[in-house]
DNA sequence: GCTATAAATGAAAGCGCTTTCATCATAGGC
DNA sequence: GCCTATGATGAAAGCGCTTTCATTTATAGC
């Protein structure tokens, strides 16, 4: 591999020459300009990256963690962020925390020794307190579906309350008035919101909390399939079921088939999130979208705007989710 | 961030000694080792990797090029060798190559000039020829899920003629004698290999191909679609379908239900992949289970032993698919 | 045409680390 | 006890680039 220095000599420059060539950095006249330029592409020469982010204490590179690096709803956010990041020639290194905080901040401390210019956090276990530390620390980083107060400037973040409510509204609008609720880990900031928002729907509609329609599951198909089971074994009356996400709709709606219950006829399903097989099941899965690629997109700005100083339109750090109604509900 | 010079002067060692310490890269005595460690624990020192990359020629990256960032498959993928890399101190830059040749070869100069120690390529577009070019120019790579002839050593792949075989097979073995076929785009080697596949196991119950029972998709859910309207459309006699990924069975499956045709009764159905989401179908998708985390760690063990010198267990080149027979044939 | 100013360029000092080479200490072999 | 082989350590030269600072060259104003 060519380096700059060879591409000065061959060029008849001097090193900084080059260097303000390929980074556009002060003017240049534009013979020597050329000169360079047909230096460099004589001798194939491309930067080396490495170098160039010692030299310059910049790595051009962005760290995202996020819980798990498989499942469609991180594949969206990574695959948007990327393409963001790629257009202006950064790189994104990815790590998965597995909602671990031990390795939550584990991956943390892995992407800042790998001098990442800025962090997009999809955190779901390390404390408040932890992240405000991070902020402390002078490391640049953007929180994504969660709040924390102390670094409230930089988290984007879903309006999950108005999410739940919006499901549970959708079925008390049809009618139903008995509705089981399926949440996740009401540890995670985004489950426990949810079910909020379900409650403000059903006080809409002077309805009480019925802690019998209440399951906690675990944000996973499995977690649908127990529900739908507790519910049933435990012949709670329900005619709608809100899921706090499309994996556990999915397995209640495969729980319902098996055991002969129609949907939507004779149990109402509906998801959250929108992720992109909630059309593959059958019926269709009404759901609350999660405008992840927005959010993704809008993460990466942040960081295009505060680290590099790139101008960006609008910055938004609160999305609505919107109600997807197809046919389970 | 504390230099490794600092570390140096606190310990009353040099820089060398410093550094062996941190890379156990030659003897040092304990009591010297534990004042350096003493040190680095007091400043709270952390190796810059970026130095480190620049000093070495080695950046303990590794650079994973995939057609999308999304989708069930790549997430998986990606998700394995991530853990793999992870778990030896490496790190992993992606890029997707949206099945495009210039774009796919705009992201291999990409991780090329980010210094990656190797790479890891599922191309679909570049030719074998810019493949072996690839490998000409000294970048270790391995390809994923292709074979190509100049460069066999690094291909990791899996028999896909023998997967469509399988398909095609289960279906023959159910009695089924009039079976649909539709493929991904035919210029996908996988595609073709896995339609060779399904010819196999006809002949092999004396059955001719029917040009009106092969319809040629798009690997997307929107393929399968078509596929079933446009067999339907054609009056084609057909009592089972073989899609070529799960996608496109999800799409059929779907059609098959808006227009009444029972599944698997009236319309057998086979899928390929076996991705997370093909038992969230109604019903159940069976399929052919491409061991896709398996080729992942595979390929990052390619690395591990070609790049880094590092002892591996048993390289294998080529897997076998196996059949998940489930309920939608 | 000559100075005042701005535009281009070059020299050289790092960025934080690894690694060779040389040096010095230690320990065994006889 | 002396010599050699080996174990520990340090000095210093880079790795390929960016960036300040100084210098040179071009531009304009009169």
């Amino acid at each position: 591999m060519a380096t700059i220095y060879e591409v000065s000599k061959l060029a008849g420059v001097s090193l900084a020459t080059v260097s303000r060539v390929i980074n556009n950095t002060a003017p240049v006249r534009a013979s020597t300009k050329e000169k360079v330029e047909a230096a460099m592409q004589e001798l194939g020469y491309r930067p080396n990256s490495v170098a160039q982010s010692l030299a310059s204490n910049r790595s051009n590179s962005i760290g995202i963690l996020v819980s798990e690096l498989g499942g469609p709803f991180y594949g969206e956010l990574l695959s948007r962020i990327e393409s963001e990041f790629r257009a202006v020639g950064k790189h994104v290194i990815v790590a998965a925390g597995h909602s671990d905080a031990e390795l939550e901040r584990e991956s943390i401390e892995f992407l800042r020794s790998r001098n990442c210019d800025a962090l997009i956090l999809h955190v779901e276990s390390v404390s408040d307190d932890y992240l405000r530390g991070l902020a402390d620390s002078g490391t640049p980083f953007v929180v994504i579906n969660r709040h924390v107060a102390a670094v409230a400037d930089r988290c984007i973040t879903l309006d999950n309350e108005l999410g739940g409510y919006l499901a549970t509204h959708h079925l008390l609008e049809r009618g139903h008035r008995s509705i089981a609720y399926v949440s996740g880990p009401m540890w995670k900031h985004d489950a426990s919101e949810r079910y909020k928002g379900h409650l403000r729907a059903l006080k809409e509609f002077s309805l009480a909390e019925d802690k019998s329609l209440f399951f906690e599951g675990d944000f996973q198909e499995t977690g649908g399939v127990h529900a739908l089971h507790h519910f049933l074994d435990a012949k709670a009356k329900f005619t709608a079921l809100v899921c706090a996400n499309d994996e556990m709709a999915s397995g209640a709606i495969t729980v319902a088939h098996e055991v002969g219950l129609e949907v939507p006829a004779e149990l109402a399903v509906v998801g959250f999130d929108n992720v992109n097989f909630s059309h593959y099941t059958y019926p269709k899965l009404t759901t609350v979208d999660y405008p992840i690629e927005a959010i993704g997109q809008m993460a990466a700005r942040w960081v295009l705007k505060h680290v590099y100083q790139q101008p960006v339109p609008d910055l938004k750090a609160v999305f609505q989710p919107q109600l997807i109604p197809r046919d389970s509900a």
